[in-house]
DNA sequence: CTGTTAGCGCCTTCAC
DNA sequence: GTGAAGGCGCTAACAG
């Protein structure tokens, strides 16, 4: 293996001028600057990158902890965060904490230990709880999930708002008894649920909603459970895919059909809640945008650690399919 | 940052016994190693990784590179292979290829410039038909793809074989003009097909294939196309969960009903293929296994550098439901 | 514009 | 069982 005194040495020049071409200094001629490239390609001239993140002090690493990756939303926040990363040189290194507050704080140790650069992070209540108390020695942009005060960058989906929009929309289309099913352990299911309680309320209904481990089997027990206690619901709501897709399981079990026996909606415009019969009602969530989104402020943030506190908020989208559509009274 | 001179400093011993009792080297008195411990924990101190890596040259970090992130196959085999390596301190740096080898080739190159353990790597065609020409400076685990006479670790599905049983149900059912549809950048999808061509061969049946990239958008373009052509087929086989997703989608679009219309099946058991009616045929494949595999493949061959080739085949299994079942006739 | 040199923080022989 | 000392390969002052 080639090192950077064998380039020099090869080139004719020092170390400290290698160096210098591979930074992409321009305090260097450009013949020498050809004779050093031409060197590295002749001896295929690789920098030991331990070496120099020892001697830089950088990393260009970033650490990606996401609450759980089978959640088709975190994959594609993945896909966006991996795509922008290496486009800029920099590495991800993917953690996914499976809704686990001890896995997260493990990670986030591992990601002290590694010196990241940064990282990006969909924390669970518990860890958004202490984040203020904490003191993270990177740069930390928070993903999908913070609270109002939360002093941190963050990228989210204005949850209460188009929570309060998609249960409008039902309560519009006539359905009264909506149940509301939600993740327990993300500040996004809150938000979702403060949303629904408001336009329940704002109509004189009655809020119903339980809280969930979020994963599709959770859901799918909790609505099966409702399900055998009178009166019955109009109506689903699930406040992710995961949970959304644990409802229509249940429903699905006891051969309910849409609308006309049960309405439905939720979060996430997955391609299945299209193939559904009659489609299932969403607010679409710009994944990849949101990604994007984030490792851009990360990269913002590294770049400039004294700027102000940002948090961008994306809109939902209202997808009205036939899952909610007025019953035949 | 403490360092490990001050925990030296602390503890009343050197460098060298601090790094001695932090490698888990026996020859450390029991009273000295306390003392080192307590000095650790006082201090708080972590060891600089960079200068670890630098030093040891050892690195503990695994690349994993996926074809395709959003596709849930790679999606839970991501999931396993992190869980595994983090249980076993290693670190994951996580790569996407999206199929495309350009973006392959880079990020084997990025591996080797990290210097990584190992790479997990899930090759597109044109990588496999490389692979016994270039010499990877890393141990390499292939999962999902690879071709009878690769010469090196890989765990992957009984793809041909379950595409036999697959396509042999189907013809039972009483289904004949059967069309698949397959990926045209995985060894897995070629494979498959050519389980298929042999069950269609052995029962006299004609065999109609379209090699489509593998999204569920081309896959659904392709039905629509084949669809205006007669005569029109019985059935389609999609050769993973998102070709099977964009054929749903095309076949709903023209409101054609399972199986009466159409019959269906294809590979992944995916959660929605319950949920369409009347519940679609798959092959389900025992994805974390797969993960798991991959990433114990690994750390053996890491472990033992010389020890020989291994396969692991994973058995598909076939989940016959309403999609496929005999139409009346 | 280029070269010399002193470490980055740790591990690991080699002595004792 | 423990300590002293020499790098791992590279970058960044500081000279020139």
């Amino acid at each position: 293996m080639a090192q950077i005194k064998d380039v020099a040495l090869h080139a004719g020049v020092s170390v400290a001028t290698v160096s210098r071409v591979l930074a992409g200094q321009t305090a260097v001629t450009d013949a020498t600057r050809q004779r050093v490239l031409d060197a590295v390609k002749a001896l295929d001239y690789r920098p030991d990158l331990a070496a120099r993140r020892l001697r830089s002090r950088r990393n260009d690493t970033i650490g990606l902890i996401v609450a759980d990756i089978r959640n088709p939303f975190f994959t594609e926040v993945s896909r966006a965060v991996e795509d922008i990363a290496y486009q800029n040189r920099m590495r991800v290194i993917l953690c996914n904490a499976d809704e686990n507050p001890d896995k997260e704080a493990l990670y986030l140790d591992l990601m002290r230990d590694e010196n990241v650069s940064g990282v990006i992070l969909s924390p669970t209540l518990r860890t958004l709880a202490r984040l203020p108390l904490r003191d993270y020695p990177f740069p930390l942009v928070l993903v999908d999930r913070c609270n109002p005060d939360t002093v941190a960058d963050a990228v989210v989906l204005d949850n209460s708002d188009a929570a309060y929009r998609l249960t409008t929309h039902l309560i519009e289309q006539g359905h009264r008894r909506i149940v509301f099913i939600y993740g327990a352990t993300s500040a996004t299911g809150h938000q979702r649920l403060d949303g629904y309680r408001n336009a329940m309320a704002r109509h004189g209904l009655d809020s119903e909603a339980h809280a969930v481990p979020a994963t599709a089997d959770d859901a799918c027990q909790a609505t099966r459970q409702r399900l055998t206690v009178q009166p019955a619901p109009d109506t689903f709501i699930g406040s992710n895919g995961l949970i959304l897709l644990g409802i229509t399981e249940a429903l699905r079990e006891v051969q309910l059909r849409f609308p006309e026996q049960v309405a439905l909606a939720g979060f996430d415009n997955l391609p299945w809640t299209r193939l559904v019969e009659p489609g299932i009602t969403v607010i679409a969530q710009p994944v990849y945008d949101i990604g994007q989104a984030a490792i851009e402020l990360l990269m913002q943030r590294i770049a400039n650690p004294g700027q102000s506190i940002r948090r961008v908020v994306l809109r939902g989208e209202l997808l009205a399919r036939g899952s909610s559509m007025r019953r035949a009274a």
